[in-house]
Formats: structure tokens, C-alpha cells, sequence
DNA sequence: CCGCTAACTTGATGCAAATCAAGTTGGTTC
DNA sequence: GAACCAACTTGATTTGCATCAAGTTAGCGG
């Protein structure tokens, strides 16, 4: 079973994509897996990054704090993603925390196994690139949107995005709405009241909790 | 005189540091170099990403326009930086622009040549990848303070950065104020006035329009 | 050195969203 | 299935900042 995980993190993981099976059975060799529970901690700002992070299955949340105690939610990681930049520099700490939103199981690499890697794997080295390169522009466009558009801006974006990455208007929001709330760099009520505005306006449709349809996305893109 | 603007850029930026000679030869041959006055632009949202550009001499300024038309400043690239992500890709667009901020010189690469360079050269992959490890690192810090930071608290830490930077309390600003309110997500009006308070407050002394003294650093920190 | 203009400052007003407060709901545990 | 608790909703109030408006400066070209 473990063995198992080891190869799907290799098989899943777009920066392990099209590299030689030689290199393949190598990198499987370096990773080791592990299981966490929801709401476990996988790693903690101000820590040794000592490791990167491949998810295998589930979700994990990652955030930054900021001295007055505000968190925000940078990114959610879903299977085959990692979390990543730290491990590349001479030993650091991390600036950032990842929490289990679901039941996790990640595969790591060690810092010096992964280094070595990089270097003798120059395929690897480019797939990260690009990896690093479009979340630097996914960066980019998520701090143009906080400093320039207003809440009902980002959380209808957040929708249209959602529904468009799901090829479905109706969906389960992936994130709690205080998790929601604090990507959106906003708070759980400003959410609540959005999304209530929205389905006055006959935009979206809410059920329960979590379950939304969009009724108008044409016009919800137009939002500001 | 181009021969040694060509020559500059390799010798200046980072990434191409610690190449062996023989790979900085080889750079130097495919960097073609150009020139801008203040207030060119270099490179523009929506166009073809073709090349990679890195500053020798002045400063240029990337900025994101959202559809609304209000403008955020994301960096501004000084000698040595690069603009950089959009390289990396497959032929794509560019998604910020670049503006010069001052009269500046770039070396360009070609996109071609530089994927090419790239493949043969794992050392400058490296290098790429530290560099834009960093960037991520700080992009991400700064969408944390957009969302989670009042404006006062990004202005204070805007100040306290540069002064670290520049190693000095008294400094002039590196930007008009224009541009540090687009940087911060902000107006000049409030720019204005957060810095009066600043300086009734006694955190700062400001002498003309862009001279400013840190008079105690460690409340400035502190400010909400 | 004068006049012009963009950059900036200062003031008055309006508004989006945070905060504070008091419920309500839904899921989980025993 | 009752009880509990976190998540959420809705309402009232406050507030930081944008916006609008009217000066004031500083730098630059002539």
C-alpha cells in the first residue's frame, strides 16, 4: 500500500511528467509517504522547510499570519500539487503553514534528496520551472485583485473560476465560507451577504450550506 | 559600446552567476541589447511573450490593468532583474506590462534561444529557479498584506523596507507617489495623508516632496 | 527667470465593508 | 434522537478609505 502512494505521487505530479522511467524508478525511490487527519498541521511557518510536500489525496489549506494575527488563505492544494518554493534555497525556514482540510496523504522528498535530484535531472528542473512560472503569475493576479477589486469582484470571479474548473454550474463550494472568506482576504459575513445579493439578483441559486448554482455567469462576470 | 552593454547584463544578473566561462560566452552571444527613454513602454499586456528581458541600467515598472482600469503596480525591476515568467512558457501572452520608470538599457533573449539555453545549460535552471522561488516567496507576502494589512500598516512596511534596503534612515523615495499608491493598492491622496500623520506622529520627517527620515523605526513597525 | 503643467496636498463627503451583536442551522457525538 | 458546538446568517453601527473638489508646489522648457 505505501508503495502504492510512492507511485502515484510520481504518476500524479506534473513536474514528474514526461521524465525517462530511469529517472521515474529513481524518484520513487527518494519518497516517503505519509498519512495526516483533518485539521492536522503538515507544516508550520517559522519551521525548518526541510521537505517538499507532494499531496497525494485530499486537500490542504496554506496560509500566512501576519503579526496582528490575520490569516490568510493563499492557495488550497489539491492531489498533485505541492507545496514547493522553500525547498529549493539553502536551508530556510518556511513563510508559510499548510493544514489538512480533508484526510491527507502527502508524499515528501527531503530537501538534499530533491536538490541532488534537480541536479541530475535536468527535465525535472525545467517541468518545475514552468510549475513556478504559472504560480507566479496566479500570484500575480491574485495580489492585482485584492489591491484593485471589491469583494462582490473577487468572490464572483471565485465563482465563475470554480464552476469553469469543474465544467459544471452547479457545484459543492470546495472551502468552508470562513475559509472561503479568508482566501477573498474578507470575513464570513461579507461572504454571506454577497452570495445572499447575488441570488436576489437572480445570479447564482444557493442549497444549503455549500451547494451552488450559477444561473447567470455571463452576468455575474460583469459584477463590480 | 553595445558589445559592452551585452556583457554587462551576463556579468550583472544573478542567474547567470556562477555559470562556467564557457557557458557565459555563450550567453553573451545570444543577448541582443536596447535602449529606452523615460516613460516607454517595453513590453505590453496582451502581446506575444517572445523574449526575456533583463535590465542593465534604470528602472522600469510592471504594472496589471484590471477591466475596470484601475492599475497595480506589482514590482519595479532594478539592474540585474529580469521579467521573467512569461518566458518559460509555451508561446503565450504576456499578462503585465513594463513601463521605464527612468531611461533604462535591456538585454533581451529571444524566447527560442533561451529555452534553448536553458535545456543545455542545468546550472542556469537552477539559477532560474532560486530566482523565481524568491519571487513567489515574496509575491505571496505581499498578497497577504493586501488582503489582511490596513494601508497604514503596508506604508509603514513599504518605508521600514526601503530604509533596511538602502541601508540608511534618510533616503529619497523611489517612486513618485503616484506610483508607491498604485504599489501599495492605494491613492496619492492617501498616500498624502498617511505620511502627514507619519510625521505629526513623529515617526518620520519628510523634507520636499520625496526625502524622507525614519525618526524611530521601531514604532513605525508597530503602526496599525 | 517666468510660465506652464504634472504631481502633490488638504478638505469635505459618501460608501463599501469591517465590526459587534444576536440569533439560526446543520452536522457530529454519545 | 437529543444535545452540543462550530459554522453560518442577518441586522445595526462604525470606520477607513475612495472619491470629488479646490488649491499649492516643484520642476522643466523656453
Amino acid at each position: 500500500m505505501h508503495q502504492h502512494e510512492a507511485e502515484d505521487c510520481v504518476r500524479l505530479v506534473p513536474i514528474f511528467q514526461a521524465l525517462d522511467p530511469n529517472d521515474v524508478a529513481q524518484v520513487a525511490k527518494l519518497v516517503r509517504d505519509r498519512q495526516y487527519a483533518a485539521g492536522e498541521t503538515l507544516f508550520a511557518a517559522g519551521t525548518a522547510a526541510d521537505a517538499l510536500m507532494i499531496i497525494a489525496h485530499g486537500q490542504v489549506k496554506v496560509t500566512q499570519t501576519l503579526a496582528s494575527g490575520r490569516e490568510q488563505l493563499l492557495r488550497v492544494l489539491g492531489p498533485g500539487e505541492f507545496d514547493g518554493e522553500a525547498v529549493l534555497f539553502t536551508p530556510s525556514e518556511r513563510t508559510t503553514s499548510g493544514v489538512a482540510l480533508t484526510q491527507v496523504v502527502v508524499c515528501t522528498i527531503s530537501r538534499q534528496d530533491f536538490q541532488q535530484l534537480l541536479k541530475k535531472t535536468p527535465a525535472l528542473a525545467l517541468n518545475m520551472l514552468n510549475s513556478l512560472g504559472e504560480r507566479v503569475v496566479q500570484l500575480e493576479a491574485q495580489t492585482t485583485a485584492a489591491n484593485v477589486a471589491s469583494v462582490s469582484e473577487r468572490l464572483a470571479g471565485y465563482l465563475v473560476e470554480t464552476s469553469a474548473a469543474l465544467g459544471q454550474a452547479h457545484f459543492t463550494l470546495p472551502l468552508q465560507k470562513k475559509d472561503l472568506a479568508a482566501y477573498l482576504g474578507t470575513t464570513p459575513e461579507t461572504v454571506s451577504r454577497k452570495l445572499a445579493a447575488f441570488e436576489r439578483d437572480g445570479l447564482i441559486k444557493q442549497n444549503g450550506r455549500s451547494q451552488i448554482t450559477i444561473l447567470d455567469s455571463d452576468d455575474l462576470s460583469l459584477v463590480e
